[in-house]
DNA sequence: ACAAAAGTGTTTATTGTACACCCATGC
DNA sequence: GCATGGGTGTACAATAAACACTTTTGT
C-alpha cells in the first residue's frame, strides 16, 4: 500500500481451488502492527496502548491485529486503526515485515508493520476506551520499554517517514485544515529530528506553490498573530501523484 | 534484513508456550519470493525459472518458497537463493510484503519479496537444473508475462535498488573482483535506467576514495585497454556501515 | 515600554551539469 | 593509417546554507 487505501474487498476465498502443492505447506500466524502517528502541539506523537497479555501486561505497545484469510494486509492495517480511533480513510504505508523466529517469545508470528498518519485532535476524546490508548511524544518513547520488537518497528517507521517527506507532501494528513507556517515547520522539524532555518523553509515551501495564504490570523501563540495557510487540494494531489524533491 | 544475513538459527520453537490468546487465531500460508539480480555484459539481469504448477505451468517466475515456523523470513529467502544457485553469504534486502486476497488466484498466500545481488559468472553452469532457470536482461523482462504479481515485485525491487545505490556501495556484490571503470558505470546506468556522463561519473567515484587502480589492463573490448580497479575492502565496509550520498 | 513571536533578502559557498578532444593500440 | 574505445579538465549555472534585524501588539 502506498497512500490511501485501495478498496480491495474480499471475494469468495478460493473455495475448492486449493491446489495439490499447497495442501501440505506450513501455516503461520500473521499480524499487522500500526505505528499511528499524529502531530500535536509542536511535536510528532505516536499512539500506544497498554498491552493486555502476559508476560508484558501493562507495557506500552503498538496496536496490532491478526490477519485472516478474508482480508488483505492493507485492510487488516486499516481495520486496526479504525478499531482504535474510529477513523476511516486513513493514510497508511507499509514499512517492513518482521519475521525472526524468536521475536515474540511465546509464539512464532510474522508481523507486517505499517505506519498511519492521522490528525490528533479528532481522536482526543473518542479513543476506544477498551485499549487504554494514549498519545506519546516521539522524543519520549525511548524511555517506555515497548514490547517485543516494537522499538525497531517504530524506528523503521520514522525512518521511512523521513524519507517519504522528501518526495511527497504529508501535511494534509497530520495538520488541521488551517495551520501556520510555524506549525508546518515544527512538523517537519519533528519528523526530521533537527531544526530547520525559518527563512529558508518558508522560501522553499512557497516556491512549491502548494499553500494558500488566508486572511485570518491565529493569535494563540503571539500578540502579533500568524497568518493561517491551507493546502491547495489540487496541487497537493498532483504532488502526491508525481512527487517532488523537497530538499530541506 | 539489510545487508548480509544475520545468522539467526532456529531454537526450540515455543514448545508448550503457546498462550491462550493465540490458540484460536487464523493461520495462513506465507512465502518468500526472490528477485535475484546480477550484472552480465553491460546490463543488469534477473534470474527466472519456469513455473512448474498449473495454471501457469511454463511461465517465467521469480523463485520462492514457503516459510515454516522454524526459520526466519530472512533465512527462508537465503535458502531459496542457495537452493537455486548453490551460493551462500549473499547480499539480500527485504523489499515489500504482498498481501492482497486475490493475488494468487488459487490460494490465499502472503508473500514477502526480497532482492538478492549475486555475481553471475559463478552461476552460469551450475544452476540447479531442476528449476530450468536462466538469466534475463532487465530490459527484456516486460515481454515475459511473469506469473501472479511478480511484475510488481520486480518493479518494487528495482525501485528499491535504485534508491539504495545512492546511499551505499553495491559493486562488490555484482562485479568480479577486478573491473574497469566502464563496467562500473554501465552497472549504474543499468540500475538507474539512464545514461551517465563518463567524466562526471569517474570524478565522483574517484572522489569517494573507494577504488584502487591496478596496473593490469583489460584488453577484451578495446585495443588500448582499460585499467582494472578493485574495491578497497575497508573503505567499502565503512561505507556499507555509514553510508554516503552518491548523487549521480 | 517591553516581551514574544512573526516576518522578511542577500551574500557566499558548494555542487551539479554540460561539454570535446587527444590517446593508445591492434588490425 | 585508421577505427575503436579509453581517458581527462574547465566554465557556467543552480542550489543550499548562513545569517540579523524590523514589525506587531497584548500586557
Amino acid at each position: 500500500m502506498y497512500g490511501y487505501a485501495d478498496k480491495v474487498f474480499s471475494r469468495q476465498p478460493h473455495a475448492g481451488m486449493k491446489p495439490e502443492y499447497h495442501r501440505e505447506e506450513p501455516l503461520l500466524h500473521h499480524t499487522v502492527d500500526c505505528v499511528i502517528l499524529g502531530f500535536h502541539r509542536t511535536e510528532l506523537h505516536v499512539l500506544l496502548h497498554r498491552f493486555p497479555y502476559k508476560p508484558y501486561q501493562g507495557h506500552w505497545a503498538l496496536l496490532g491485529g491478526f490477519v485472516d484469510s478474508s482480508v488483505s494486509l492493507d485492510e487488516a492495517a486499516l481495520q486496526t486503526v479504525r478499531r482504535l480511533t474510529g477513523l476511516d480513510n486513513i493514510y497508511m504505508e507499509q514499512v517492513y515485515t518482521f519475521g525472526n523466529v524468536g521475536r515474540v517469545p511465546t509464539e512464532r508470528v510474522i508481523t507486517t508493520c505499517y505506519y498511519a498518519l492521522i490528525p490528533v485532535e479528532p481522536t482526543l476524546d473518542q479513543l476506544s476506551p477498551e485499549y487504554e490508548a494514549t498519545w506519546h511524544p516521539i522524543s519520549q518513547v525511548q524511555n517506555l520499554a515497548l514490547v517485543y520488537d516494537h522499538p525497531a518497528m517504530l524506528d523503521k517507521a520514522i525512518e521511512q517517514l523521513r524519507h517519504r517527506v522528501r518526495f511527497q507532501p504529508i501535511g494534509f494528513e497530520l495538520l488541521p485544515e488551517k495551520f501556520t507556517m510555524t506549525e508546518l515547520r515544527q512538523l517537519y522539524e519533528s519528523i526530521l529530528g533537527r531544526p530547520l532555518d525559518k527563512r529558508n523553509f518558508t522560501k522553499k515551501v512557497q516556491a512549491m506553490d502548494l499553500l494558500e495564504k488566508l486572511d485570518e490570523k491565529q493569535k494563540d501563540t503571539s500578540k502579533r498573530g500568524a497568518f493561517y495557510f491551507r493546502f491547495d487540494p489540487e496541487r497537493y494531489q498532483q504532488y502526491l501523484r508525481d512527487g517532488f524533491l523537497f530538499a530541506l
